[in-house]
DNA sequence: GCTAAACCCTGTAGCGGCTACAGGGTCAAG
DNA sequence: CTTGACCCTGTAGCCGCTACAGGGTTTAGC
């Protein structure tokens, strides 16, 4: 048996902030740990597997809820991973149209830079968000 | 002289949501209009191109507090447009440093994705949560 | 003149994903 | 026995909207 971590040292461990350990567990995606005597929280091992899972995934980009359905689909090894190789298929492509987004942002933003103008009155940017037919 | 517009007339006009338009006219970007006897606000052609100026400013990406300070120097035409310029390559690193992050995520999700296996347990996007050494 | 629909108003609360307090209690080292 | 580091709860703030609730007004048609 190790002993129990305090919030502090799990927030070391899983590289998650100490506050937003706190609102994992609000938000539910942490169960509520054992509390000692005087009410701290009391961490195992698998906290921290479980906070590192959580954290990956949102380092790959996905929200809360789907962390959420991914953790629950964790729990059940047995069940086909269809549906998370689902979630990562949509989530590619939403990762995808954002880069384009940002893409087009910066060809127009490429576009608008350098102006030397001595004056606001010719700023490129400023005429680029003044005309009519900027950004499509 | 026009007859002033109404809010929807604006929001069509514009392209912007009507609730929006609130919500710009309460944060201080668009300055509140005159008001009819029964206190329906009233745009003159002037807010339709704020609007636009602003719309215009969050389709490149810019932020509402760096869309104020641009729509203070379209107000002074006579200084020059350095700031801006700068405020244009700031925005542009920014936008950079997303789509790394972004095209980073996609390379990992690429690997993960297509996992045929029966079982979660074997799931490889499951799998590159738990690892240790997923997404550096 | 009357009704119904379409418009407008204010104020407040919610989203996501945290972060930052205030105002306390507890624990360990010296 | 004090100091400082830690922990607790609860609430409010960030951004950029969006969505009500619960009212008032205007307009078009009959």
């Amino acid at each position: 048996m190790s002993n129990p971590l305090t919030i502090g040292t799990l927030a070391k461990q899983s590289g998650v902030n100490l506050e937003t350990i706190r609102f994992y567990e609000r938000s539910g995606l942490l169960p509520a740990p054992q509390r000692s005597a005087a009410g701290y929280r009391h961490y195992q091992e698998m906290d921290v597997r479980r906070l590192r899972f959580i954290r990956r995934g949102r380092e790959l980009g996905f929200s809360l809820e789907e962390i959420r359905s991914l953790l629950d689909l964790a729990a059940h090894p047995e069940s086909p991973c269809a549906s998370a190789d689902q979630m990562v298929r949509e989530h590619l492509d939403t990762i995808e149209a954002r880069i384009r987004d940002l893409q087009n942002m910066q060809a127009e933003l490429y576009k608008i830079a350098g102006c030397q103008s001595g004056h606001a009155e010719h700023c490129r940017l400023l005429e680029a968000l003044d005309s009519r037919d900027c950004c499509g």
